[in-house]
DNA sequence: TCTGGGGTCCTAGGACCC
DNA sequence: TCTGGGGTCCTAGGACCC
């Protein structure tokens, strides 16, 4: 039996907030982002603003130089958070098997709706109108039979958008479209694709397997299946965190120094107070680095005893650090996470013990 | 034009073990 | 003196997503 899949996306999700919260802002071109003399890019525009080809990402300088009057806001992720949970606890309502993606968007596996005797339309519309009853907010829908198609249909819509590709209609709807809307197309297999003659996703769905391995490696039997929209990915709720992670740009680069230092020391005791309220403990702590030239490295070391120990992580990363700069050197990035948590196990009397983990470096250590 | 911060997943080589 | 094959873990880099 076909799934009904619901790919939910909010229109301009933070600088929808910001025009939502404050009434001035309305109307008018507003960006969320980081200041122009910091290095900030453009977490997200409004739609009067993209009207002055301002998009995410792009360099805060490049923005205002494109739009004069364009009112420039520094991100309140807690208060996105907040409207996030608000707008996903609306989509739990519906069903229980929701994906969020990020705070702004996320899969709906509704096929038990539709099967309980919801038409597609209604079911969206009604949802649509719950959120912006409730919330203010506009949320663009994209539905099909998978997630893929979902997406790309939410995509196409926005904004406001509601866009249904009924069963069996999946491979003409994808078509025409250009390859680079197929997930996991980014700026490198696009142009891998194109130096191949293939642009529109319908040119990717009859390129050869062997052909798309060439271009794009082991990926190349998945894109071809989300080509002609098959997709049996499922939709997952509860995805545990594999990583956490805090980075910072400086406003000019860095030498080796007390500036760095103190920044590593910050950004290592943001990480372990993350992972001491998830109640994670990891094994791998992870230095990264990003040279005035762009060109970035990390570097790794797996712990003797897991822990998420701020003094720990910044005693770790500072030697990591010692190990990799050389006099001249100077950074426009430095970040901080840890990955590979660690299970707590029980113990006879029901303590919960780390386990020391992996034997082969305790000995080294002995 | 000068490029954020939060992530996920994949690849590939080398160490190590049996 | 010359030497395999399979499996896992660790590390580093890169593509991609929002």
């Amino acid at each position: 039996m076909a799934r009904t899949i619901f790919h939910a996306d909010l229109d301009a999700f933070y600088a929808s907030v910001e025009q939502l919260d404050n009434p001035e802002l309305r109307g008018k071109p507003v960006v969320v982002g980081g200041p122009p003399e910091s290095r900030g890019v453009v977490a997200a525009a409004s739609y009067e603003a993209r009207e002055f080809g301002i998009r995410s990402a792009m360099p805060m300088s490049q923005a205002v130089r494109r739009c004069t009057t364009l009112v420039r806001v520094p991100p309140r992720f807690d208060r996105y958070g907040e409207l996030s949970r608000e707008v996903m606890a609306i989509f739990r309502s519906l069903t229980p098997l929701i994906e969020p993606l990020s705070l702004d968007e996320a899969f709906l596996d509704v096929t038990n709706r539709i099967d309980g005797g919801w038409a597609v339309e209604p079911l969206a519309r009604h949802l649509k109108k719950r959120v912006r009853d409730d919330t203010g907010l506009v949320l663009s829908i994209g539905a099909g039979t998978n997630k893929s198609i979902a997406k790309v249909a939410s995509d196409m819509g926005k904004p406001d958008g509601l866009v249904i590709v009924k069963p069996g209609r999946e491979a003409s709807f994808l078509a025409p479209l250009p390859a680079r809307l197929l997930w996991g197309v980014g700026p490198k297999a696009e142009a891998k694709l194109r130096s191949a003659g293939l642009r529109t996703i319908g040119d990717v769905a009859e390129a050869d397997a062997a052909v798309l391995e060439r271009l794009v490696g082991s990926r190349g039997v998945q894109l071809g299946e989300l080509s002609r929209g098959i997709d049996e990915r499922p939709v997952v709720a509860e995805q545990a965190r594999k990583s956490i992670g805090a980075e910072t740009t400086f406003p000019q680069d860095l030498p080796d120094g007390p500036q760095l230092r103190s920044a590593l020391h910050t950004l290592s005791a943001r990480v372990a107070e993350r992972a001491q309220r998830d109640g994670k403990t990891p094994r791998t702590v992870v230095l990264k680095l990003r040279y005035a030239d762009f060109r970035t490295i990390t570097r790794q070391t797996t712990l003797a005893a897991p822990s998420n120990d701020g003094q720990v992580i910044a005693n770790v990363v500072g030697g990591l650090l010692d190990s990799i700069v050389s006099p001249g050197d100077e950074f426009r990035l430095i970040g901080v996470s840890c990955t590979q948590f660690v299970e707590p196990e029980a113990t006879e009397d029901g303590a919960i013990a780390l386990p020391l983990w992996p034997a082969r470096e305790q000995s080294l250590l002995l």
